[in-house]
DNA sequence: AAAAAGCTCAACCGCTTTCTA
DNA sequence: TTAGAAAGCGGTTGAGCTTTT
């Protein structure tokens, strides 16, 4: 399969990202929309191979990217997928809604490995210990860079991305369309297809379990072994639609602090007067 | 105060997968 | 069916920042 020389071009620029290059692309892309990233940097005036403007898109100038601090419970979930998925960052981060597969990827790589590392030659010990590196910094223990992005997007509830699933089977048979229904659910030739709010999505997904299942057979207990490992999943994803519930409720609550503090602070100034 | 060590994360690279003619 | 183009993904790098000595 050909693939076409990309940021080796030479004249094309490469590093970090100037402000007026950002804008040249959202301004492009709130106008065109995504794709046709080949074409886009030349459309939008841009000295950038495709690549580096999606990616620049993907993972910086979305709208509904999440910044700040990754919180214990979306670390958590972070855990819980990977020892289910693997290294499939855009899976996970396809459950961690505004969080780019580039961020849990890395996230992964500076803070939970370790972590993980540790608890497995130290289980007792549990790391509370904050990062190092916050110790200087406001209160809430972000960066500087950190914040100004979070004060940049309000910390959003998003819908997670729709995707759909299924396993190596599926690949082979070629039968998925008339294999899928609606709702978490698995068929009999391994087709998982996650339909969440009703929105049929499009990402193919190869689930770790399904070159297992098409080991041994599916004949034997298929459907049994890969209930099991869908119910898992299942449970998983509840657990985590109620912490958006739980952050949803935070942030409804933390907007009403703010209004009271307004009004007190009005009150308080009508006494001052 | 300065140098060294450690850490973070944006960006790049090269590969695979998917799409399309 | 095939091959090229486009998109997407995961691993890796290195600049810049923070912490430690």
């Amino acid at each position: 399969m050909g693939r076409a020389p990309c940021c080796s071009k030479v004249g094309l620029h490469r590093g970090p990202w100037t402000a007026r290059e950002d804008t040249l692309l959202t301004k492009y892309i709130q106008a065109h929309g995504e794709g046709h990233w080949r074409s886009l940097p030349k459309k939008a005036g841009l000295l950038r191979c495709g690549k580096s403007c999606r990616l620049r898109w993907m993972n910086y100038l979305r709208p509904d990217i999440k910044r700040g601090n990754i919180s214990p419970d979306e670390e958590d979930l972070i855990i819980r997928l990977h020892s289910l998925l693997g290294n499939r960052w855009s899976l996970i981060a396809g459950r961690l809604p505004g969080r780019t597969d580039n961020e849990i990827k890395n996230y992964w790589n500076t803070h939970l490995s370790k972590k993980i590392k540790n608890q497995g030659t130290h289980h007792e010990k549990k790391s509370k210990e904050p990062r190092k590196r916050n110790s200087k910094n406001n209160n809430n223990g972000t960066t500087k860079k950190q914040e100004q992005n979070r004060a940049k997007t309000e910390t959003k509830i998003h819908l997670p991305k729709p995707i759909r699933v299924t396993s190596l089977l599926m690949k082979r048979s070629n039968s998925f369309e008339s294999n899928t229904v609606s709702g978490t659910s698995c068929s009999q030739n391994g087709i998982v297809e996650d339909d969440i709010n009703g929105v049929v999505g499009k990402e193919i997904v190869d689930f770790p379990w399904s070159s297992d299942l098409n080991d041994h057979g599916c004949e034997l207990g298929c459907e049994s072994q890969l209930s099991t490992r869908e119910n898992l999943f299942e449970r998983l994803y509840e657990e985590y639609l109620q912490l958006l519930k739980k952050e949803e409720q935070k942030k409804e609550e933390r907007e009403e602090e703010e209004e009271d503090q307004v009004k007190l602070d009005s009150f308080a100034e009508s006494l001052w007067v």
